[in-house]
DNA sequence: ATGAAAGCGCTAACAT
DNA sequence: ATGTTAGCGCTTTCAT
């Protein structure tokens, strides 16, 4: 700073000015410092700036998997927003474990992020509370933490899974295979009251044999499915709760030689650009996750600026996108 | 630090070797500061050690596509190591816009990053050498980047295709239609060097026409291998480029009812989990993305010990896996 | 509207 | 081995 000070003949607290843009100062000093900072090319020193200002322009990603494709979307979709807020992404992948998600969050903390957009693994840890304290922006995604009593953007899971179910019955399937993710996960929580609600509003009941809770994983999904083919009442179509689930499921179906949707017909939560390649292609529930991560992102924004607003909450809706492995169309 | 301080009867000097761990304190007064630094709850507060200490333990990773699960799978290497020597990493995902990697490179020299671990676009920009001259650590990921003479790990994306194409010739196959990246990207030549060395060893030609320079898109790959199928000599066997690309062809294959790999034989590059769960089963080239980036970790990490060390580069192989796309096996 | 000066929370250098 | 002190590079009072 002192040099571009020296140069432009004006002081440091000048130059700093019209750097930050805070502040007054008379356009032709202003120019002659953006002159000489440029002929210096200096480019201000964000820690210091932090420091003094007791805040960053960091915003830390707080997410279980980024090798899901859907939790890649939302990531493109936060920096949407955050980065032309000039605020910069410092991840924290915990890699679906609690002790990797505390550690991060300490380092988040020690880093002073300006906010936090995080999906917390099954029940949030009490560090997210500390950080809302010290000052932290969060919002919550895809998971809901309603003990927190932070913003969210979250999905309507259980609808979604309800529509699938429902037009897996409407087609006629009375035995109907539900591979979902761990029981203590609200995720798969809601995927199986869609399902079940489904069943309930056609009067049916649910068969708890065909219900499987496995790790959200495409080996467990594969084993289960595996399992489910084996019993004695073969269910004739599956809801698989996620798209590793749902390509697990595939695998133990080919395996087994079956015939899609002709001896198993398939309805899987989310869609992926590998969908519409599958033969048959797949019919799924969709929703617009790039779209989840800047509106996340457009809510922490205006948590930062302002800390007092009660919550907000936005649930996006899904969409069952009808293809070929529900058996309700024939062009595969 | 103060509180900690009085709280443990020592200089904040004393909190800050024991909490630093550098410097020598007796066992004692570190048992009384951890003691006193965890009952006051107490954080160090990076940036204010970054700014004194003069370095930040923050690396940034810059890549052009996330959505990619091959950059996810990178990723997750690089945090396997470098989580563990305490950095964090800055998320500096350019979405395939050299303007937006520009703007990301400058935020990330104003952070003061201590390293980078990048994959530039085509041309690496000037930037590059700026951070590297400004004793950042540089390591380049997956295009090489010969002019800045930094630390490289690579790809044998052109052994990878000569195996794939070799492989196509082998099973008797004499119009091979490659699917490749742009012309101005260093993998896309790579993939036609060892596309058109394959023919060459085969003592076949190249036919100009088989080969398609698009975007690393699906729906170019659709568009491009639909033309494909159109003209008179239609290829009888596809090598595409990336997994993305893959996706592509398939839907102009599958569009035009086309069976494979009876009436055109597949492979592609990049292994992911649904290659499995498609029918049939894709043959493909794989590699170890993960261990690529646990390997690009561990340079940095070196690079930043030793400054001064000579460039080090590796390059990872690659592996053809046959399965039931490229008609080698009957089993699906 | 601008400048002078203090100080953000740490750690490095120096002194003991 | 420990304490004292200065200062990292900026922003922000507080004067003017």
């Amino acid at each position: 700073v002192k040099e571009v000070a020296a140069l432009a003949r004006v002081s440091t607290a000048t130059v700093s000015r019209v750097l930050s843009g805070n502040g007054i100062v008379r356009d032709e000093l202003a120019l002659k410092v953006q002159e000489a900072a440029r002929k210096l090319n200096y480019k201000p020193n964000r820690v210091a700036r932090s420091l003094r200002s007791r805040g960053t322009r960091i915003i830390g990603i707080v997410i279980p998997d980024i090798e899901n494709p859907y939790f890649a979307a939302v990531i493109t979709g936060i920096e949407d927003i955050l980065l032309s807020a000039d605020y910069c992404l410092l991840l924290a992948h915990y890699q679906d474990s609690v002790d990797r998600e505390q550690v991060l969050l300490e380092t988040l903390h020690c880093e002073g992020v300006a906010g936090l957009i995080f999906t917390p693994s099954t029940k949030p840890s009490p560090l997210y509370r500390e950080l809302a304290q010290a000052g932290v922006g969060l919002v919550a995604l895809a998971r809901e933490a309603p003990e927190l009593g932070v913003d969210s953007v979250s999905l309507s899971g259980r609808q979604g899974t309800y529509d699938g179910v429902r037009h897996l019955l409407g087609l006629g399937h009375r035995r109907i295979a539900l591979i979902n993710g761990p029981a203590t996960s609200s995720t798969a929580t809601e995927r199986y009251e869609g399902y079940t609600k489904a069943h309930q509003d056609a009067g049916l009941p649910v068969a708890a044999e065909l219900v499987r809770n496995i790790e959200w994983k495409q080996e467990s999904a594969y084993r289960a499915f595996q399992a489910l083919l084996d019993i004695e009442q073969r269910p004739t179509a599956v809801f698989t709760g996620s798209n590793l689930l749902t390509l697990g499921a595939l695998q133990a179906i080919h395996e087994k030689r079956l015939e899609i949707p002709k001896d198993i017909a398939l309805v899987g939560f989310d869609d992926l650009p590998w969908a519409i390649s599958l033969r048959p292609s797949l019919t799924v529930i969709s929703y617009e996750a790039r779209e989840m991560g800047r509106c996340a992102a457009q809510m922490l924004l205006e948590r930062i600026a302002k800390p007092s607003r009660p919550p907000v909450h936005r649930e996006f809706p899904t969409k069952l996108i009808v293809r070929a492995s529900c058996g309700a169309q024939w062009d595969w």
